[in-house]
DNA sequence: TATTTAATTTGACAATTATCAAATCAAATA
DNA sequence: TATTTGATTTGATAATTGTCAAATTAAATA
C-alpha cells in the first residue's frame, strides 16, 4: 500500500468522527433518529441558519451517516444505521502493517543511535535509561547467539565502540543483555 | 434535567468524537495500542514538535482515551479500553427526554402556526402540503373525536377560521383529517 | 546541590471550521 | 409560463484548532 492510500485511509476515518464531533450535528442525527427531517425542519428547531444546517447537513451526509431523498420540495434526511453499530475500536484501529507502511515506528530508535554513535564508535554512554537500553541493544548486534565468550573477547569487540569497556560490560550485564557465569559472558537470547 | 446540563452532556460526547477526530490522533492510538509510549518517542515517529504531541496527549487524555503514568523521567501513555468498546449508536443517542428539554422539536409547527394564523384566524391556507397540513390540523382539533357533525355544524366551526369554508372542508378530508359520509361528518382517530 | 531532560505552558501565527446574509439553482405549483 | 419556495453556493467574518518556538516546571541523575 502506498503512503498516499495510508493517509486517505486516515483522513476518510478521521473525517467520520470530525463529521460526529460537533454538538449540532449530534442533535441533528438524534432529531432525525426520532423521525425523518427536512432542512428548514431542523433550521427552526435548532434555531440556526438554513445555510448553515445544510452544511452540518452535507458533513453527515458524506460521511455516511444520513440519507437524503427528495420528498416534493424537501429533501428529507434520515439515519444512515451502516456506520452506528460499529465501535469505536473497529473504527480506530488500523492493521499492524499498514501502521508500518505509514509510519517510521523506529523513528526514535534511529534518532538516539544518530545522536550517540559517530562513525560507528559510540561518542558517549547515554545517562538516560531508555535511550542507554537504545544502544546497548545496538552493541549486543555484535556477539552471536549461543555463543560462548571469553573476557578477552568481549573487550576485544566493545572496543570498537568505545575505549570504557568496563561501562560498556557492565551497561551490558545490568540490563540483561549478556551474562556472564564462572568468567564467561553469553548473549541472552 | 437543567438546559445546562443537557448541553453539558451533549459537548461532552461532541468532545469525544473530535478528540477523535485527526488523523495525528488516530496515528497515536494506534502507536500507542502496538505499546505504550513516551511523548518524544511519538514526536520522533510523527516527526512534529514535542509540545504538538504534547497537546494531542492532552486531548486524548481528557477524552478518556488514553491513560497516562509516571515511568522515571517519562511519561508513558497507554491505551484506555474503556471507551473503545462502545458503538458509534451508544455514543450519539440521547435519551428522547433528554433531547425534548433541550430542544423545542415543535419549532416548525409553531413557526408556521405563527406564520399563518393572526389572532386566532387563518390568513392564508399555505400552499405547500407540509406546511398546509401543519395548519389543517391545527384546526381539526376544534372538533371531537367520536361525535357526529351536520354540514352545517362543520362549516359554523370553521367560519371562526376563515371565510372561504368550502377549502378548508375540502383540505380535512383530502388530508384524512375529517371523513365524511352520506353527510355526515366525523374527526379521524 | 547542580545539571540534565521530559513535560507543560505561553504566545504567536496559520489553517480550519462554523456561522450568517445574499445570491443562485432547482423543483413544484398556480 | 411565472411564481413560490426549499436547497445550495458564495463570500465574509468570527471562532476554533493545530502548529511551533521559547520559556518554565518538575523529576531524575551526577
Amino acid at each position: 500500500m502506498s503512503e498516499t492510500n495510508f493517509e486517505a485511509n486516515l483522513e476518510a476515518r478521521a473525517n467520520l468522527f470530525k463529521a460526529l464531533g460537533h454538538s449540532v450535528r449530534l442533535l441533528i442525527l438524534n432529531l432525525v433518529r426520532i423521525k425523518p427531517r427536512h432542512g428548514e425542519e431542523l433550521a427552526a428547531i435548532l434555531r440556526l441558519n438554513p445555510a448553515t444546517i445544510s452544511h452540518h447537513l452535507a458533513k453527515l451526509t458524506d460521511a455516511g451517516l444520513l440519507q437524503a431523498r427528495k420528498d416534493q420540495y424537501y429533501q428529507m434526511y434520515t439515519l444512515n444505521t451502516e456506520h452506528v453499530g460499529k465501535t469505536l475500536a473497529d473504527l480506530i484501529h488500523l492493521p499492524q502493517p499498514e501502521i508500518s507502511s505509514g509510519v517510521e515506528q523506529d523513528a526514535y530508535r534511529f534518532k538516539v543511535l544518530k545522536t550517540f554513535f559517530r562513525h560507528g564508535r559510540l561518542v558517549q554512554l547515554p545517562a538516560q535509561l531508555k535511550k542507554r537500553l537504545v544502544v546497548l541493544e545496538k552493541i549486543a548486534e555484535s556477539f552471536e547467539p549461543r555463543r560462548e565468550y571469553s573476557e578477552r573477547e568481549v573487550n576485544h569487540i566493545l572496543l570498537d565502540f568505545n575505549d570504557d569497556v568496563a561501562s560498556l560490560r557492565r551497561g551490558l550485564i545490568e540490563h540483561k543483555l549478556m551474562a556472564r557465569s564462572k568468567g564467561i559472558y553469553r548473549k541472552m537470547v
